[in-house]
DNA sequence: CTCTTTTATGCTCATACTGAGTATAAGAAC
DNA sequence: GTTCTTATACTCAGTATGAGCATAAAAGAG
C-alpha cells in the first residue's frame, strides 16, 4: 500500500502565471518575447507559496497582491531515462507591471474564442463553433463533452470551461500552434509541454474566483471608477455587461466608497472614483448583471 | 531566471483523500485503524490523475465517481539531507465502501467545530468560540484573521474557510493533537506532517464545490429521497436546512425527476424516489435554504 | 376501526432581487 | 449655446427568497 517509489531524479519546476488587467483584455508577463513563463527551481528554504511569491516579485518588479496555486503537472519522463519533471503551477495578481525585460500579452491572444464581448469577436467565435460542431457530430463521445463545453442545444455558455474548450479545440485541431510550447529549455529531446493548458486553467481559475470573491480589486488601481471595475469584470469573464444593473449590485452590496474625487481624465461627464471596502467583502458577488450571447 | 536545480533525492507521494456519505457526516476512509490515508508513489505510466484514479480504485474497492488534483505540499528537507518529499494531494469521491481492512471516519471527529447542525454541536462550537476570541484579543494580526474566519462581529459564518480555523485553532493550541500526523513512515526523524491540514484543505473544497457543481450527487445513491438530499447537502455544509425551501429549490431548477418508487424503509409516509438529471446541471444551486445561525 | 405519531408534500405572503429598458445630469469641444 | 459623450437615476414587471402554516399518507396502539 505505501511502497517507497524509486527516488528518481526529480526537478520541480515553479511556474508563475502572473495576470495584471490591461485597457482591452488581462494580460499576461512573459519572458523572452513571449517564449517562455517566468519559472523558477524550487528553493527549500521557504514554504512553496511563500517562496515563489517573494521570488516571483524580485524577479519581475511587480507587486503581487493575490497568489494560489494553480495546478502540478508531472510530464512523462523520457524513455530510457529516470528523469522526472514536477511543475507547480501558481496564479499571480498584480496591480501595475513595467516590463522591463517582460512583455505583456492579452489573454485572449490566446484564447481568441473567449472573447465573447463585442460582435466582431462574438462572430468570430461562431465560425469557430460551427467547426468544433461538425467534428464533434457522429461520436457520442465527443458530443457530450463538446455540447456543455461550448454552450450548444441551447446550453448558456459558462465562461468557466476555458480548459475544456481549449482541450477539445486542441484535439480538433483547430487551435494554431502558434505559441510557446517548451519552457526553461531549448532542449528539443525534452517532452513538449503545452503552456497553454496551464495557461487555460489560470483564466478558468480567474473566471471561477471572480465570481464570488473580491479579487478583481487585486486587478485595478486603488481608486477606480465603476465604468473601470465594470470593465475589468467583462475583460476576465470575456462577456459584456448591463450598466445600470451593474451599478446597481454594487452600490446595493456596499462594496465600494466614494473617494471623493473625479476621473476628469476621460471624456464627458466625469466619473466618481470609488475605493475598495474589504470589510463589506465577506459576501461579494459582482458577476450578476450580464448580457445575454447570441 | 531559469537556472536548473540541482536535482535533489525526490519522492513524490500521491495522497487520496477518499470521501464517502455517511449517515451522519461526510467520511474518510483511511488506513491503519485511522492512523494513515491511501497513499502511493508516483507511478510513471499515466498521467498523474487518471493512474491514481485508477490505483485508488483497485486499492480499495471504491467505485470513485469524481476526483480533483486538491494541492502539492512540499515538505521541509530536514537539515544535512537534500532529500524533499512532495506531497500531491487528491480528493475522491465515491458512494459506497465495504470497508475491507479499511476504517470510515466521520470528517467531523477531526474538525467537530465544523459541524454547526444541531443544538448541541452548536453550543460546543460557542464554548471554542469564546477561547478562540480571547486568544485573538489584544492581537491586531490575530484579529483580522480571527473575525472573518468565525463569522464574529455579526460577520455571517462561512462554511468554506476550513483551513482557516484549522490553523487559526492549531496556532491558539485549541486542536488535540489526537489525529494521525506523519504518514508512509514511522521513522521520527522524518519531519511530522499534519495530515489534518490536507484534509481542511479537501473539507473547504468540497464545500466551495457543492455549491455551484452537481457533485453531492457522487456521494448519493442512483435513487434517493429529496430529505437524504438535504441531510447530504446539511452533512457537507455543517448546516441545517429549510425543508420546504429546500424541496422548492431542487424541484424548481428540475435537477432531479421521479424514478416512480416510494422508498418505504423509513417511518411516516413513504418519501418519493428521485434520481438525478445530469442533463440540468448546468447550473446548480443547492445551497440556497439555509437556517440562519444565531 | 379510530386515533395518534411520523414523515412527506403543498401552499401563502411579504420582501428582495433581477433583466431590460428609459430618462436626466454634467462636463468638453466647437 | 449646441452637440457629443459619458455618468447617474429611475421604472416596472417577473421571479426568487425567507419564514411559517396546512394538509396528506402511511404505520402502530388501543
Amino acid at each position: 500500500m505505501t511502497t517507497m517509489p524509486d527516488n528518481p531524479l526529480c526537478t520541480i519546476d515553479l511556474v508563475t502565471i502572473l495576470i495584471t488587467m490591461g485597457e482591452e483584455a488581462p494580460t499576461l508577463l512573459t519572458l523572452n518575447q513571449g517564449q517562455e513563463l517566468p519559472s523558477g527551481p524550487l528553493t527549500n528554504r521557504h514554504s512553496l507559496q511563500k517562496g515563489l511569491h517573494r521570488w516571483a516579485e524580485q524577479h519581475t518588479g511587480c507587486s503581487i497582491g493575490h497568489m494560489e496555486q494553480l495546478y502540478t503537472f508531472a510530464d512523462q519522463p523520457l524513455p530510457n531515462t529516470q528523469h522526472q519533471l514536477i511543475r507547480i503551477s501558481y496564479l499571480a495578481l498584480a496591480r501595475i507591471t513595467n516590463p522591463d525585460g517582460f512583455s505583456l500579452q492579452s489573454l485572449y491572444t490566446y484564447f481568441p474564442w473567449e472573447d465573447r464581448r463585442t460582435p466582431a469577436t462574438n462572430s468570430q467565435f461562431k465560425e469557430l463553433r460551427t467547426h468544433i460542431t461538425s467534428w464533434a457530430r457522429h461520436d457520442p463521445e465527443r458530443l457530450t463533452r463538446t455540447i456543455p463545453a461550448f454552450g450548444l442545444n441551447g446550453l448558456p455558455w459558462d465562461d468557466e470551461k476555458v480548459l475544456d474548450r481549449y482541450e477539445l479545440l486542441w484535439e480538433a485541431g483547430l487551435v494554431a500552434k502558434s505559441l510557446p510550447t517548451s519552457t526553461h529549455t531549448s532542449d528539443p529531446s525534452h517532452t513538449p509541454f503545452d503552456n497553454r493548458r496551464i495557461l487555460a486553467t489560470a483564466l478558468s481559475r480567474l473566471r471561477a474566483k471572480i465570481r464570488y470573491t473580491p479579487i478583481v480589486f487585486e486587478l485595478l488601481p486603488h481608486a477606480f471608477t465603476l465604468l473601470q471595475l465594470q470593465k475589468a469584470m467583462e475583460n476576465l469573464s470575456g462577456r459584456p455587461m448591463h450598466k445600470p444593473n451593474f451599478r446597481r449590485l454594487v452600490l446595493h452590496q456596499k462594496l465600494v466608497e466614494e473617494t471623493g474625487e473625479r476621473d476628469a481624465s476621460a471624456p464627458g461627464r466625469p466619473a466618481k472614483l470609488y475605493r475598495f471596502r474589504p470589510e463589506a467583502a465577506t459576501s461579494c458577488y459582482l458577476s450578476g448583471a450580464m448580457l445575454p450571447l447570441d
